[in-house]
RNA sequence: GGCCAGUUGGUGAAGUGGCUUAACACACCGCCCUUUCACGGCGGCAUUCAUGGAUUCGAAUUCCAUACUGGUCACCA
């Protein structure tokens, strides 16, 4: 019998040849340097922080290069497939402002000429360069059982060789077509193999555009191309797609690196072009249980999930601010040399990629995105604000809305200056620094008031009392305000200036700082607040009264 | 265990043979500014680049060993 018959016998449907899918799919009518890259996650639910930085960056290449990038479904295990997973996978990239040219839209919708883009959906695909890799006597079915290649683990580890399904190893290999034959038309159950022209002791080069130049033994591995369940493995899936889709670049997680001479092998045998291949460091953080650094994991990790920082109210321009200066060295200084640019203007360059994996540093996300919500107009916080609290915190929400231009006035306290405030790192830190603003919230959240150098109630009081009476005026500007502040504190015996006081502090109750922090307190309940002048120009001669009043 | 990769401070890192008595940023610690806080300013924070050896007039930078860390070795991706 020969390999083409046998080839038939198992895939007598296949008529269409890899010729055909050479015309279906042909080489991409872009301009010279275009890139075309890929992102290909499992529809598991939701993208990880690694995956995030892999996509933004093969995201990043294509628009400077007029390319494409694809969104790739990668479901051939149904184990793992989640229900709506690529639903999932599609708003966490729509929340990061991610645009695919091509590939899956939701779980029925997708984009583009070189499709179906959702693996399970190109099953014909893959069985016929399988058929041709059979009748190329290239691949072949293998009968063997879990518990068989469980077996010749054992014996492999007993014997210290190298573990694996190759050479005499590899018992389904060697059988006549004749038996395979038989076997399938009784229905044994089976997979199929490469047939693996490799030999262990030669060498493969390959440059990865991260790490190199690196040296690999040859796969000998008859590897799994296609599962009983019908449907391909990652290696063959990989290979097949990625030519078809004549992705140009194949940027992926530094765990696929070992494969590589399966791949290398795979792209030879099937006559494929070889794409650029860049391995990226992995995300890293410090497992608090053992102390060891350890990849950033989808179910440990909280900070994992990218919906985590749409839910804690970070802004996806500060993530990915900070995931380019991971992503590469020399962005940060760019950033602040360029500051407020767009990060799609700088020059992404693999040379200034780290092959090492980088712990995950919360700590600087946090400060990227404190700065760079620093840098937006107030109306633009608010807008931001609005959008957070509708999803998360309803009753801030509708204080946003029914005070709007109090609410923009708030955010632009000490905000339009060269150096602004920066109070806030994230839109779930505005409530907890602004809701004393908010009558609504004020007699509801305040605790006790922070009273510092002045605590005696009835000298508080009189200080109070006497500001309105004497020294508060709406009009005054602030450094006459501020010197109606002195004024009163000269009146009451404090100093009018801290240094006076300071130098001599026994002629004094205290000093105009003191007096302020009165104030200060009595508005807000706090010790710590942005400028008191601007809070009250805020509030109004009759709130300011109202809240002087509940002093008691 | 085999194979592969990585190893510069608490963190991200610059650095590709002399310009490095190791840049920058985060964190931390001082001081200054200041009516609070924040901002800002100034200064401190690796005599040393995992360890050992070799090459060289000279090495974080080249080579070789060793150690450690990570990845991978599935009909998972």
């Amino acid at each position: 019998m020969t390999d083409k018959e046998l080839a038939n016998l198992i895939y007598p449907n296949i008529t269409k040849t890899p010729e055909d899918y050479e015309k279906i799919y042909p080489k991409r009518d872009l301009k010279e340097g275009a890139v075309v890259t890929r992102f290909a996650p499992s529809p598991t639910g939701f993208v990880h922080m690694g995956s995030l930085l892999t996509t933004l960056i093969a995201r990043k290449i294509p628009d400077e290069t007029n390319g494409v990038f694809i969104l790739r479904i990668e479901d051939t295990d149904q184990k793992r497939s989640v229900e709506n997973g690529i639903t999932g996978i599609v708003d966490d990239l729509n929340n990061f402002d991610i645009k695919i040219d091509e590939g899956a839209l939701s779980e029925t919708e997708e984009i583009g000429k070189y499709g179906p883009y959702i693996q399970s959906n190109r099953k014909e695909i893959y069985e016929c360069y399988a058929k041709s890799l059979i009748e190329r006597g290239l691949a072949y079915p293998c009968f063997c059982s879990a518990e068989e290649i469980e077996e010749t683990r054992k014996i492999q580890e007993l014997n210290k060789e190298r573990i694996g399904y190759y050479g005499s190893f590899a018992k389904c290999r060697d059988l006549s077509n004749e038996e395979r034959a038989e076997r399938i038309k009784r229905g044994d159950p089976y997979i199929i193999r490469l047939k693996s022209p490799g030999v262990y002791e030669k060498k493969v080069v390959f440059n990865d555009l991260v790490r190199g130049k690196i040296v690999f033994p040859e796969n000998d591995l008859d590897v799994v191309l296609i599962k009983s369940d019908g449907l391909p493995i990652y290696h063959f899936a990989h290979v097949v797609d990625d030519h078809l889709m004549r992705t140009t670049h194949v940027l992926r997680g530094e765990e696929w690196l070992s494969s590589v001479p399966i791949h290398l092998q795979l792209f030879d045998i099937l006559g494929f072009e070889l794409p650029k291949f860049a391995h990226l460091g992995l995300v890293m953080k410090i497992d608090e249980e053992t102390g060891q650094k350890r990849k950033l994991s989808k179910r440990k990790d909280k900070e994992a999930a990218v919906s985590y920082y749409h839910e804690q109210g970070i802004p996806v321009e500060a993530v990915k601010l900070y995931l380019m200066t991971i992503g590469n060295s020399n962005f940060e200084e760019w950033l602040n040399q360029n500051p407020g640019r767009d990060y799609n203007e700088f020059k992404f360059d693999f040379k200034k990629m780290s092959a090492s994996g980088s712990l995950f540093d919360l700590e600087k996300l946090i400060n990227i995105s404190r700065n760079y919500i620093s840098r937006l107009t107030a109306q633009e916080v608010y807008d931001n604000a609005l959008k957070y609290t509708e999803e998360f915190d309803k009753e801030f929400y509708d204080l946003l809305i029914k005070y709007k231009d109090y609410s923009i006035n708030m955010f632009n306290i000490e905000r339009n200056q060269k150096k602004p405030r920066k109070d806030y790192a994230k839109y779930s830190d505005i409530r907890p620094y602004t809701w004393y603003m908010f009558d609504e919230l004020f007699d509801k959240e305040k605790g006790e008031y922070d009273w510092q150098e002045i605590k005696d109630i009835e000298e508080i009081k009189k200080i109070l009392k006497l500001y309105l009476e004497k020294y508060y005026n709406e009009e005054d500007d602030e450094q006459t305000w501020f010197e109606r502040l002195k004024d009163l504190s000269e009146e009451l015996g404090y100093a009018r200036e801290v240094k006076d006081y300071k130098e001599n502090p026994d002629k004094y109750k205290g000093h105009v700082g003191d007096i302020s922090m009165v104030l200060r307190v009595a508005m807000s309940t706090k010790s710590q607040t942005p400028n008191l002048y601007q809070i009250m120009k805020l509030f109004g001669k009759k709130r300011i009264r109202e809240r002087l009043k509940k002093i008691k």
